[in-house]
DNA sequence: TGACAAAATGGAGCGGTGCTCCGATTATTC
DNA sequence: GAATAATCGGAGCACCGCTCCATTTTGTCA
């Protein structure tokens, strides 16, 4: 890649980075491609739809969600662990309002560039579900496409804004739905 | 009003009516427009705003939904009425992809034409949680707006396309966890 | 019936969006 | 230093929501 390319290339996913935290997934990538003072061709060129430069920016995030998983699996308390990684994600998602429903668009969607990486998050709270039940912490008739949906729309009502004063409510309630025989929280 | 406003009044409900069925409620203005055989601004004289136009469109359906409610208060069953009421409703909304999200919004929101029309609703399933609750057939600690977002995040995982084949199956999780003792559905 | 005021109309216009395309520019190589 | 290939950036297209107002239609009253 030539030099001058690499910069722009930089300069977009910093200026993205931050547009995205600011305004949401479905900012406007003219203004993106404005404020990081490049034509929008060359922003085009670089990242061909709005999944690929999301895909891009949050990356690390997605990784950083799945290492976080692999951890929690060595912890004590699965349930527990379960718990912590569904209320990361959600925290994550609602770092970037709007994304949580092109990730539920992109993981039946191979052609999209988010694809992998919701497969892969789905993989990891999976791997974390399997285990909570097999130490009967969490209810046996859940899969991990339903706990994927439950995660999601969880995310999706932090995002809206008359309910923001009870979505640690309505997480706990979630969660009382997803694991067995806690009592009281 | 003049006979000539009039039926263009009603040709544009009708034609939104179909339109929003058919692509949500997110459809171009413009469209249902162009497809009632009006000019713009005839359509955004009779309804100022998006909200104004899908309110009067769906006013009935509302209006049968808290009906529908009122009836299932004086069943036999409680619980099962709740769940039929819960269903109904998403259901409803799943007919109009779309007006979830901005019945979130209209609900804390006094100048959105579907502010009433949801408060009504809410209030509605309310009536219903609270006799639930009362035959201790509903878990105590859920009030009506708690139960207004379940719905909202159910309405929101039908309207996604990835999410279509366990709609069923979440509905059963959520209603699981609103209602207490019910062994297995 | 004919004139006139009030009501209603509809589309041009504004600023915004996503996205494509291509002539101009710049970096690299020889 | 010239040739070449990579890169750039914005004009242009079709769409969006929404406003504004010159024009047309309707209803009323002499």
């Amino acid at each position: 890649m030539r030099v001058d390319a690499r910069k722009n290339y930089d300069c977009l996913l910093a200026v993205a980075s931050e547009v995205f935290a600011d305004q949401g997934a479905d900012a406007s990538l003219r203004d993106i491609a404005r404020k990081a003072g490049v034509g929008l061709g060359t922003l085009y060129r670089h990242f061909p739809t709005r999944e690929a430069l999301l895909e891009t920016v949050l990356r690390a995030s997605f990784e950083a969600l799945a290492e976080r998983a692999k951890v929690l699996e060595r912890s004590d308390s699965a349930d527990e662990a379960l718990l912590a990684w569904m209320q990361e994600t959600t925290e994550f998602t609602y770092s970037q309002r709007g994304i949580i429903a092109l990730m539920m668009d992109a993981i039946e969607d191979t052609d999209s560039e988010l694809h992998a990486s919701c497969v892969m998050l789905r993989a990891a709270g999976t791997a974390l579900l399997t285990r909570a039940q097999a130490e009967g912490k969490a209810r046996d008739d859940l899969n991990g496409a339903e706990l994927f949906d439950l995660i999601a729309a969880l995310a999706w009502l932090r995002e809206q804004p008359s309910h923001a004063s009870r979505a640690d409510r309505l997480f706990d309630i979630v969660a009382g739905a997803v694991l067995k025989d806690r009592g009281d929280v």
